[in-house]
DNA sequence: AAATAAAGCGCAATGTGCTTGCTAATTTTC
DNA sequence: GAAAATTAGCAAGCACATTGCGCTTTATTT
């Protein structure tokens, strides 16, 4: 549970990760396979890597366009002070709101927060924009850009480098 | 396996989607509980919407500062020609390097791309900069930002709109 | 409104896969 | 190079997922 420093990490286990990242359905057994390992090991080495907490939770992807989710929003914001009073309470806000997949505290000059959104159409980000987002205190530049095509959406790290 | 339009979802399979999305790991007789199902049929209704391509996957997160991937940046990529062959050749170039999360054409007069890339550090990253994604065909204009604090990081839908 | 058709739930049983203890082998350390 | 520690593999016990089936509930039709 702590945020130490890294684990050591051997061959089996990066392949472990490597499959596990990008198929978190694999049974034990496939994935035991996968990476050469008889099932009792294999098992091990992951209860390991969750204990440890490089395995931080498993999730399910669903498909936004068959849920008549279609729109996703890239919304850089900008905060007119810089104070942790405003940071605070803008997150806390933002949290609130499901529409909200990510959020992060950024450099550059142009924006202190990249958000990212998933709504209905157009319609709906309209609506979310101006009763959600800008009325967040603080909040002074908003610029919308839209998805038009997912080239690549993923969850996976490159593990190449461990 | 069609993109074909919505399917009819009651107000069981919301839950089962809401509680999967965010926890992946849950066996089907935890999750039939939470649902207010027996296994069996909460079975049947996972298995649906797997068939239905509702679900589309799952997957593993692992935790990047652990792994040694403390720097995650958000770059804006303009293009010079806006060319069907520009922006096939970026996306499959983009497609080859493990450290590119995510990567979405979007609208906006600033850039075309905006891509999400998971590095060790500055170095790395300026690395990765040089060599790979300023020598892409057709790139014109790089804009980066560095995340300071992740506020949401989820892959969560907001399913309160179905 | 009554009857019929359709869909879905729950029970029970079967089969598969996960997990834990133990022994042997391999790797690491001094 | 020897001892100690870590780890793989085997086998057994156990828990869980899944499939068939009867029954209830909901939807449809006349």
């Amino acid at each position: 549970m702590n945020n130490e420093k890294l684990v050591k990490l051997d061959r089996i286990d990066r392949k472990i990760l490597e499959e596990l990242q990008r198929h978190g359905e694999l049974s034990n057994q496939e994935l035991s396979e996968r990476v050469g390992l008889s099932p009792s090991p294999c098992s091990r080495r992951v209860k390991a890597l969750e204990d440890a907490g490089i395995i931080v939770r498993r999730v399910t992807i669903l498909d936004h366009k068959k849920l008549g989710l279609a729109l996703t929003a890239i919304i850089l914001i900008g905060m007119d002070r810089h104070t942790p009073e405003r940071f605070e309470a803008f997150e806390r806000q933002v949290g609130e709101y499901p529409e909200v997949q990510e959020c992060y505290l950024i450099t550059g000059q142009d924006a202190d927060y990249m958000i990212k959104v998933v709504v209905p159409d157009m319609d709906h980000y309209h609506e979310f924009l101006l009763n959600k987002i800008t009325r967040i205190q603080g909040v002074s530049g908003v610029h919308s850009s839209f998805v038009l095509r997912r080239v690549i959406d993923s969850t996976a790290l490159p593990l190449g480098y461990l």
